[in-house]
DNA sequence: ACCGAAAATGCAGTCGGCTCATTTTTGGGC
DNA sequence: GCCCAAAAATGAGCCGACTGCATTTTCGGT
Protein backbone atom coordinates (compact mmCIF):
# COMPACT_ATOMS: atom_id res chain seq x y z
CA UNK A 1 0.00 0.00 0.00
CA UNK A 2 0.72 3.60 -0.54
CA UNK A 3 2.62 2.41 -3.38
CA UNK A 4 3.40 0.23 -6.11
CA UNK A 5 2.36 2.95 -8.14
CA UNK A 6 4.00 5.72 -6.60
CA UNK A 7 7.19 3.10 -6.21
CA UNK A 8 7.40 2.70 -10.12
CA UNK A 9 6.74 6.35 -10.81
CA UNK A 10 10.03 7.00 -8.12
CA UNK A 11 11.99 4.17 -9.73
CA UNK A 12 11.00 5.04 -13.79
CA UNK A 13 12.17 8.86 -12.88
CA UNK A 14 15.24 7.51 -11.47
CA UNK A 15 15.64 4.98 -14.72
CA UNK A 16 15.32 8.72 -17.04
CA UNK A 17 17.79 10.11 -14.86
CA UNK A 18 20.43 7.75 -15.07
CA UNK A 19 19.56 6.94 -19.01
CA UNK A 20 19.89 10.92 -19.34
CA UNK A 21 22.94 11.40 -17.82
CA UNK A 22 24.52 8.29 -19.87
CA UNK A 23 23.32 9.91 -22.96
CA UNK A 24 23.89 13.65 -22.35
CA UNK A 25 27.69 12.74 -20.66
CA UNK A 26 28.71 10.51 -23.90
CA UNK A 27 26.94 12.82 -26.59
CA UNK A 28 26.83 15.99 -25.22
CA UNK A 29 23.12 17.98 -24.64
CA UNK A 30 22.30 18.88 -28.23
CA UNK A 31 23.82 15.55 -29.39
CA UNK A 32 21.33 14.01 -27.50
CA UNK A 33 17.58 13.20 -28.73
CA UNK A 34 15.03 12.71 -26.22
CA UNK A 35 14.21 9.15 -27.80
CA UNK A 36 17.00 8.20 -27.28
CA UNK A 37 16.91 8.70 -23.53
CA UNK A 38 13.61 7.08 -23.59
CA UNK A 39 14.48 3.83 -25.44
CA UNK A 40 17.18 3.44 -23.08
CA UNK A 41 14.73 4.18 -20.16
CA UNK A 42 12.48 1.68 -21.74
CA UNK A 43 9.59 4.02 -22.02
CA UNK A 44 8.30 5.64 -25.25
CA UNK A 45 9.44 9.26 -25.85
CA UNK A 46 5.71 10.44 -24.76
CA UNK A 47 6.16 9.13 -21.54
CA UNK A 48 9.06 11.35 -20.46
CA UNK A 49 7.12 14.27 -20.67
CA UNK A 50 4.77 12.49 -17.91
CA UNK A 51 8.34 13.22 -15.63
CA UNK A 52 9.77 16.12 -16.93
CA UNK A 53 8.81 18.77 -18.63
CA UNK A 54 11.62 19.65 -21.03
CA UNK A 55 14.59 18.08 -22.12
CA UNK A 56 16.36 20.51 -20.31
CA UNK A 57 14.77 19.41 -17.15
CA UNK A 58 16.60 16.49 -17.50
CA UNK A 59 20.55 18.10 -17.47
CA UNK A 60 19.19 20.29 -14.31
CA UNK A 61 18.28 16.68 -12.45
CA UNK A 62 21.41 15.45 -13.24
CA UNK A 63 23.60 18.63 -12.28
CA UNK A 64 21.98 19.08 -9.13
CA UNK A 65 22.39 15.22 -8.00
CA UNK A 66 25.86 16.45 -8.75
CA UNK A 67 25.24 19.65 -6.95
CA UNK A 68 23.96 17.84 -4.04
CA UNK A 69 27.37 15.94 -3.60
CA UNK A 70 28.90 18.98 -3.99
CA UNK A 71 27.06 20.16 -0.85
CA UNK A 72 27.94 17.10 1.21
CA UNK A 73 31.55 17.31 0.61
CA UNK A 74 31.55 20.87 1.85
CA UNK A 75 29.73 20.32 5.04
CA UNK A 76 33.05 18.02 5.92
CA UNK A 77 34.91 20.90 5.66
CA UNK A 78 32.68 23.20 6.98
CA UNK A 79 32.84 20.66 10.12
CA UNK A 80 36.31 20.98 10.36
CA UNK A 81 38.04 23.67 8.61
CA UNK A 82 41.61 24.60 7.99
CA UNK A 83 42.98 26.95 10.63
CA UNK A 84 43.28 29.68 8.46
CA UNK A 85 40.79 32.09 6.43
CA UNK A 86 42.77 31.88 3.31
CA UNK A 87 43.43 28.08 3.82
CA UNK A 88 39.62 26.78 4.18
CA UNK A 89 38.00 29.49 1.47
CA UNK A 90 40.51 27.92 -0.90
CA UNK A 91 39.88 24.57 0.23
CA UNK A 92 35.98 24.87 0.10
CA UNK A 93 35.90 26.04 -3.53
CA UNK A 94 38.21 23.66 -4.47
CA UNK A 95 36.55 21.09 -3.54
CA UNK A 96 33.31 21.83 -5.17
CA UNK A 97 35.04 22.82 -8.54
CA UNK A 98 36.79 19.42 -8.58
CA UNK A 99 33.57 17.19 -7.15
CA UNK A 100 31.38 19.52 -9.98
CA UNK A 101 33.81 18.85 -12.88
CA UNK A 102 34.60 15.07 -12.20
CA UNK A 103 32.15 13.83 -13.97
CA UNK A 104 30.16 16.05 -16.17
CA UNK A 105 31.20 18.28 -18.90
CA UNK A 106 31.76 21.33 -19.87
CA UNK A 107 29.27 20.85 -21.70
CA UNK A 108 26.66 19.52 -19.93
CA UNK A 109 27.23 22.42 -17.39
CA UNK A 110 27.01 25.09 -20.16
CA UNK A 111 23.72 24.04 -21.33
CA UNK A 112 22.13 23.08 -17.44
CA UNK A 113 23.12 26.81 -16.86
CA UNK A 114 21.91 27.82 -19.70
CA UNK A 115 18.47 25.93 -19.03
CA UNK A 116 18.17 26.83 -15.48
CA UNK A 117 18.24 30.78 -17.02
CA UNK A 118 15.99 29.98 -19.82
CA UNK A 119 13.42 28.27 -17.96
CA UNK A 120 13.52 29.43 -14.16
CA UNK A 121 9.91 28.61 -13.56
CA UNK A 122 9.82 25.12 -13.69
CA UNK A 123 10.09 22.62 -10.49
CA UNK A 124 13.92 21.30 -11.21
CA UNK A 125 15.13 24.92 -12.47
CA UNK A 126 13.88 26.25 -8.80
CA UNK A 127 15.67 23.12 -7.10
CA UNK A 128 18.69 23.81 -8.79
CA UNK A 129 18.74 27.41 -7.68
CA UNK A 130 17.89 26.56 -4.54
CA UNK A 131 20.78 24.35 -4.22
CA UNK A 132 23.05 27.38 -5.52
CA UNK A 133 21.99 29.64 -2.29
CA UNK A 134 22.85 26.37 0.03
CA UNK A 135 26.06 26.21 -1.29
CA UNK A 136 26.46 30.24 -0.86
CA UNK A 137 25.38 29.54 2.81
CA UNK A 138 27.97 27.40 3.41
CA UNK A 139 30.53 29.84 2.56
CA UNK A 140 28.96 31.85 5.39
CA UNK A 141 28.62 29.41 7.72
CA UNK A 142 32.57 28.10 6.91
CA UNK A 143 32.96 32.23 7.71
CA UNK A 144 30.99 32.37 11.02
CA UNK A 145 33.33 28.98 12.15
CA UNK A 146 36.46 30.92 10.98
CA UNK A 147 35.46 34.02 13.34
CA UNK A 148 34.60 31.82 15.89
CA UNK A 149 38.24 30.54 15.91
CA UNK A 150 39.87 34.52 15.53
CA UNK A 151 40.51 33.54 12.16
CA UNK A 152 38.87 35.87 10.66
CA UNK A 153 37.83 39.01 12.20
CA UNK A 154 34.79 39.46 14.89
CA UNK A 155 33.00 42.63 13.46
CA UNK A 156 33.12 41.16 9.74
CA UNK A 157 29.77 41.02 7.56
CA UNK A 158 29.75 37.16 7.02
CA UNK A 159 26.32 37.35 5.43
CA UNK A 160 27.75 40.01 2.85
CA UNK A 161 31.23 38.18 2.60
CA UNK A 162 29.83 34.72 2.38
CA UNK A 163 27.82 35.98 -0.66
CA UNK A 164 30.33 37.84 -2.10
CA UNK A 165 32.99 35.03 -1.90
CA UNK A 166 29.99 32.45 -3.75
CA UNK A 167 29.22 35.03 -6.07
CA UNK A 168 32.45 35.63 -7.63
CA UNK A 169 33.12 31.84 -7.33
CA UNK A 170 29.98 30.44 -8.75
CA UNK A 171 30.19 33.72 -11.74
CA UNK A 172 34.02 32.68 -12.65
CA UNK A 173 33.17 29.22 -12.68
CA UNK A 174 30.43 29.92 -15.20
CA UNK A 175 32.81 32.06 -17.23
CA UNK A 176 34.80 29.19 -17.23
CA UNK A 177 32.73 26.63 -18.56
CA UNK A 178 32.47 28.75 -21.46
CA UNK A 179 35.42 28.62 -22.78
CA UNK A 180 36.29 24.97 -23.94
CA UNK A 181 40.41 25.35 -24.07
CA UNK A 182 40.70 27.10 -20.85
CA UNK A 183 41.97 24.22 -17.90
CA UNK A 184 40.49 24.01 -14.53
CA UNK A 185 44.42 24.81 -12.68
CA UNK A 186 44.03 28.42 -14.14
CA UNK A 187 40.41 29.15 -12.82
CA UNK A 188 41.92 27.42 -9.62
CA UNK A 189 44.81 30.10 -10.09
CA UNK A 190 42.52 32.94 -10.29
CA UNK A 191 40.11 32.15 -7.41
CA UNK A 192 43.27 31.42 -5.27
CA UNK A 193 44.83 35.07 -5.68
CA UNK A 194 41.25 36.65 -5.11
CA UNK A 195 41.03 35.13 -2.11
CA UNK A 196 44.77 35.73 -0.83
CA UNK A 197 44.31 40.08 -1.56
CA UNK A 198 40.60 39.40 0.39
CA UNK A 199 41.94 37.46 2.96
CA UNK A 200 44.59 40.01 3.76
CA UNK A 201 41.72 42.44 4.32
CA UNK A 202 39.05 40.38 6.43
CA UNK A 203 42.28 38.30 8.41
CA UNK B 1 35.25 50.45 -54.89
CA UNK B 2 34.68 48.99 -51.40
CA UNK B 3 31.96 48.87 -52.00
CA UNK B 4 28.03 49.26 -52.69
CA UNK B 5 28.21 45.85 -51.34
CA UNK B 6 29.40 45.97 -48.32
CA UNK B 7 27.65 48.49 -47.54
CA UNK B 8 24.82 47.05 -48.06
CA UNK B 9 25.54 44.11 -45.89
CA UNK B 10 25.91 46.38 -43.12
CA UNK B 11 22.46 47.79 -44.15
CA UNK B 12 21.16 44.88 -43.87
CA UNK B 13 22.51 43.78 -40.63
CA UNK B 14 21.41 46.95 -38.71
CA UNK B 15 17.51 46.29 -40.41
CA UNK B 16 17.64 43.12 -39.18
CA UNK B 17 18.93 43.90 -35.58
CA UNK B 18 16.19 46.62 -35.05
CA UNK B 19 13.50 44.79 -36.01
CA UNK B 20 14.57 41.64 -33.89
CA UNK B 21 14.88 44.21 -31.00
CA UNK B 22 11.20 45.37 -31.93
CA UNK B 23 10.00 41.91 -31.80
CA UNK B 24 11.82 40.75 -29.31
CA UNK B 25 10.68 43.40 -26.50
CA UNK B 26 7.01 43.81 -27.92
CA UNK B 27 6.77 39.60 -28.02
CA UNK B 28 9.17 38.29 -25.48
CA UNK B 29 12.21 35.75 -27.31
CA UNK B 30 10.16 32.51 -27.32
CA UNK B 31 7.20 34.34 -28.70
CA UNK B 32 8.86 35.72 -31.92
CA UNK B 33 9.49 33.90 -34.49
CA UNK B 34 12.40 34.27 -37.09
CA UNK B 35 9.98 34.75 -39.97
CA UNK B 36 8.54 37.58 -38.51
CA UNK B 37 11.99 39.20 -37.71
CA UNK B 38 12.62 38.56 -41.56
CA UNK B 39 9.04 39.82 -42.45
CA UNK B 40 9.64 43.24 -40.69
CA UNK B 41 13.29 43.84 -41.52
CA UNK B 42 11.80 42.71 -45.54
CA UNK B 43 13.94 39.58 -45.70
CA UNK B 44 13.38 36.19 -45.90
CA UNK B 45 13.89 33.88 -43.20
CA UNK B 46 16.78 31.81 -45.18
CA UNK B 47 18.41 34.99 -45.03
CA UNK B 48 18.47 35.71 -42.30
CA UNK B 49 21.17 33.06 -41.57
CA UNK B 50 23.27 34.53 -43.79
CA UNK B 51 23.35 37.20 -41.09
CA UNK B 52 23.13 35.74 -37.73
CA UNK B 53 23.86 31.59 -37.27
CA UNK B 54 21.58 31.27 -34.12
CA UNK B 55 18.13 32.88 -33.10
CA UNK B 56 20.28 33.45 -29.91
CA UNK B 57 22.55 35.28 -31.86
CA UNK B 58 20.42 38.26 -32.89
CA UNK B 59 19.10 38.77 -28.82
CA UNK B 60 22.96 38.65 -28.25
CA UNK B 61 23.89 41.34 -30.38
CA UNK B 62 20.20 43.35 -29.25
CA UNK B 63 21.65 42.95 -25.35
CA UNK B 64 25.26 43.73 -26.61
CA UNK B 65 23.90 47.30 -27.82
CA UNK B 66 22.52 48.15 -24.49
CA UNK B 67 25.58 47.22 -22.65
CA UNK B 68 27.76 49.11 -24.52
CA UNK B 69 25.51 51.91 -23.51
CA UNK B 70 26.11 51.18 -20.02
CA UNK B 71 29.54 51.20 -20.79
CA UNK B 72 29.45 54.69 -22.12
CA UNK B 73 27.48 55.96 -18.92
CA UNK B 74 29.77 53.86 -16.50
CA UNK B 75 32.65 55.81 -18.41
CA UNK B 76 31.14 59.10 -16.91
CA UNK B 77 31.12 58.29 -13.39
CA UNK B 78 34.26 56.80 -13.18
CA UNK B 79 36.42 59.72 -15.07
CA UNK B 80 34.32 61.78 -11.96
CA UNK B 81 33.71 59.36 -9.34
CA UNK B 82 31.41 60.39 -6.06
CA UNK B 83 33.93 61.31 -3.23
CA UNK B 84 33.60 58.05 -0.79
CA UNK B 85 34.08 54.65 -1.88
CA UNK B 86 31.03 53.61 -1.02
CA UNK B 87 28.96 56.07 -3.11
CA UNK B 88 31.35 55.94 -6.07
CA UNK B 89 30.64 52.14 -6.19
CA UNK B 90 27.00 51.97 -5.61
CA UNK B 91 26.63 55.08 -8.45
CA UNK B 92 28.49 52.69 -10.96
CA UNK B 93 26.68 49.61 -10.36
CA UNK B 94 22.95 50.99 -9.87
CA UNK B 95 24.03 53.17 -13.12
CA UNK B 96 24.52 49.74 -15.30
CA UNK B 97 21.69 48.41 -13.77
CA UNK B 98 19.49 51.32 -14.80
CA UNK B 99 20.35 51.16 -17.81
CA UNK B 100 20.35 47.54 -18.93
CA UNK B 101 16.85 47.02 -17.53
CA UNK B 102 15.52 50.60 -18.49
CA UNK B 103 14.68 49.14 -22.82
CA UNK B 104 15.05 45.47 -21.89
CA UNK B 105 12.70 43.28 -20.40
CA UNK B 106 13.81 40.31 -17.92
CA UNK B 107 12.83 37.49 -20.66
CA UNK B 108 15.58 39.32 -23.05
CA UNK B 109 18.17 39.06 -20.33
CA UNK B 110 17.41 35.85 -19.50
CA UNK B 111 17.70 34.08 -22.81
CA UNK B 112 20.57 36.45 -24.54
CA UNK B 113 22.20 35.08 -20.79
CA UNK B 114 21.31 31.05 -21.50
CA UNK B 115 22.20 31.91 -25.63
CA UNK B 116 25.47 33.28 -24.81
CA UNK B 117 26.30 30.68 -22.26
CA UNK B 118 24.73 27.79 -24.30
CA UNK B 119 26.90 28.80 -27.58
CA UNK B 120 29.58 30.83 -26.61
CA UNK B 121 31.64 29.90 -29.89
CA UNK B 122 30.00 32.52 -31.90
CA UNK B 123 31.36 35.83 -32.73
CA UNK B 124 28.37 37.67 -31.06
CA UNK B 125 28.89 35.62 -27.43
CA UNK B 126 32.50 36.02 -27.97
CA UNK B 127 31.53 39.82 -28.32
CA UNK B 128 29.27 39.56 -25.27
CA UNK B 129 31.79 37.75 -23.21
CA UNK B 130 34.56 40.97 -23.93
CA UNK B 131 32.19 43.54 -22.86
CA UNK B 132 31.32 42.03 -19.71
CA UNK B 133 35.40 42.17 -19.26
CA UNK B 134 35.49 45.12 -20.09
CA UNK B 135 32.47 46.21 -17.27
CA UNK B 136 34.36 44.84 -14.88
CA UNK B 137 37.95 46.73 -16.10
CA UNK B 138 35.65 49.46 -15.46
CA UNK B 139 35.18 48.55 -11.68
CA UNK B 140 38.98 48.47 -11.40
CA UNK B 141 39.23 51.95 -12.71
CA UNK B 142 36.91 52.95 -10.53
CA UNK B 143 39.24 51.67 -7.54
CA UNK B 144 42.03 53.22 -8.53
CA UNK B 145 41.07 56.08 -9.30
CA UNK B 146 39.47 55.79 -5.84
CA UNK B 147 42.24 55.08 -4.64
CA UNK B 148 44.29 57.99 -6.03
CA UNK B 149 42.36 60.20 -4.34
CA UNK B 150 42.69 58.42 -1.13
CA UNK B 151 39.07 57.28 -0.82
CA UNK B 152 40.26 53.52 -0.25
CA UNK B 153 43.85 52.12 1.02
CA UNK B 154 47.14 52.36 -1.30
CA UNK B 155 47.94 48.88 -0.41
CA UNK B 156 44.42 47.45 -1.66
CA UNK B 157 44.98 45.27 -5.11
CA UNK B 158 42.35 46.80 -7.15
CA UNK B 159 42.32 44.09 -9.54
CA UNK B 160 41.20 41.40 -7.37
CA UNK B 161 38.36 43.62 -5.93
CA UNK B 162 37.56 45.28 -9.30
CA UNK B 163 36.71 41.32 -10.38
CA UNK B 164 35.22 40.57 -6.79
CA UNK B 165 32.53 43.31 -7.11
CA UNK B 166 31.49 43.42 -10.88
CA UNK B 167 31.54 39.48 -10.72
CA UNK B 168 28.88 39.92 -7.40
CA UNK B 169 26.59 42.32 -9.09
CA UNK B 170 26.92 40.37 -12.34
CA UNK B 171 25.89 37.70 -10.42
CA UNK B 172 22.85 38.93 -8.37
CA UNK B 173 21.69 40.63 -11.73
CA UNK B 174 21.57 37.21 -13.00
CA UNK B 175 19.57 35.76 -10.13
CA UNK B 176 17.46 39.04 -10.66
CA UNK B 177 16.44 38.13 -13.64
CA UNK B 178 15.53 34.73 -13.14
CA UNK B 179 12.74 35.79 -10.89
CA UNK B 180 10.20 37.36 -13.06
CA UNK B 181 8.48 38.94 -10.11
CA UNK B 182 11.43 40.55 -8.02
CA UNK B 183 11.32 44.61 -7.89
CA UNK B 184 14.55 45.93 -9.19
CA UNK B 185 14.76 48.41 -6.20
CA UNK B 186 15.20 45.01 -4.16
CA UNK B 187 18.30 44.23 -5.67
CA UNK B 188 19.91 47.28 -5.47
CA UNK B 189 19.18 47.19 -1.40
CA UNK B 190 21.15 43.89 -1.45
CA UNK B 191 24.16 45.12 -3.21
CA UNK B 192 24.25 48.51 -1.49
CA UNK B 193 24.37 45.92 1.70
CA UNK B 194 27.07 44.11 0.52
CA UNK B 195 28.86 47.28 -0.95
CA UNK B 196 28.39 48.99 2.95
CA UNK B 197 30.35 45.45 4.22
CA UNK B 198 32.88 45.56 1.73
CA UNK B 199 33.91 49.56 2.48
CA UNK B 200 34.23 48.85 6.10
CA UNK B 201 37.15 46.65 4.70
CA UNK B 202 38.66 48.49 1.96
CA UNK B 203 37.89 52.17 2.87
C1' DA C 1 -12.39 -12.15 -9.90
C1' DC C 2 -14.07 -7.60 -11.20
C1' DC C 3 -14.34 -2.71 -11.78
C1' DG C 4 -13.13 2.02 -12.00
C1' DA C 5 -9.35 5.12 -11.78
C1' DA C 6 -4.94 6.31 -13.03
C1' DA C 7 -1.18 6.01 -15.70
C1' DA C 8 1.59 4.48 -19.85
C1' DT C 9 1.76 4.03 -24.66
C1' DG C 10 2.71 5.33 -29.20
C1' DC C 11 1.59 7.73 -32.94
C1' DA C 12 -0.13 11.37 -35.72
C1' DG C 13 0.52 15.97 -35.92
C1' DT C 14 2.22 20.88 -34.91
C1' DC C 15 5.57 24.07 -34.65
C1' DG C 16 9.62 26.60 -35.38
C1' DG C 17 14.60 26.74 -35.94
C1' DC C 18 17.68 25.85 -39.28
C1' DT C 19 19.73 23.93 -43.96
C1' DC C 20 20.64 23.69 -48.72
C1' DA C 21 19.90 23.32 -53.62
C1' DT C 22 18.37 26.61 -56.65
C1' DT C 23 17.43 31.13 -58.43
C1' DT C 24 18.27 36.00 -58.55
C1' DT C 25 21.07 40.00 -58.18
C1' DT C 26 25.16 42.50 -58.51
C1' DG C 27 29.05 45.00 -60.18
C1' DG C 28 33.48 44.87 -62.59
C1' DG C 29 35.55 44.07 -67.23
C1' DC C 30 35.04 44.37 -72.06
C1' DG D 1 25.19 48.25 -72.89
C1' DC D 2 26.26 43.36 -72.10
C1' DC D 3 28.17 39.32 -70.04
C1' DC D 4 29.46 36.36 -66.38
C1' DA D 5 31.37 34.78 -62.11
C1' DA D 6 30.71 35.51 -57.48
C1' DA D 7 27.76 36.73 -53.86
C1' DA D 8 23.47 36.86 -51.85
C1' DA D 9 18.45 35.77 -51.39
C1' DT D 10 15.09 32.45 -51.49
C1' DG D 11 11.75 29.07 -49.71
C1' DA D 12 10.69 24.27 -49.65
C1' DG D 13 11.73 20.92 -46.65
C1' DC D 14 14.17 18.46 -42.72
C1' DC D 15 14.66 17.56 -38.05
C1' DG D 16 13.67 17.12 -33.41
C1' DA D 17 11.21 18.92 -29.38
C1' DC D 18 6.90 18.85 -27.75
C1' DT D 19 1.46 18.00 -27.68
C1' DG D 20 -3.01 15.67 -27.82
C1' DC D 21 -5.49 11.79 -27.97
C1' DA D 22 -7.51 7.24 -28.44
C1' DT D 23 -6.21 2.96 -26.74
C1' DT D 24 -4.25 -0.25 -23.66
C1' DT D 25 -2.21 -1.62 -19.36
C1' DT D 26 -1.83 -1.64 -14.47
C1' DC D 27 -3.27 -1.00 -9.71
C1' DG D 28 -5.87 -1.45 -5.68
C1' DG D 29 -10.16 -1.65 -3.28
C1' DT D 30 -14.28 -4.55 -2.76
Amino acid sequence: MSGLRARQKVERRQRLLLAAATHFRASGYEGTRIEEIAATAELSAGTVYNYYRHKGELLIAVVSMQLEEVLEEGERLVAEPPATAEAAINALVEVGLDRALGYLSKDNWRHALASATAQPETDLARRYADLEARLADQVRRLLDGLQQQGAIRDDLDTIAFGALISNNASRLFHAYVREEGRALEELKAGLRAQHAALCRRIA
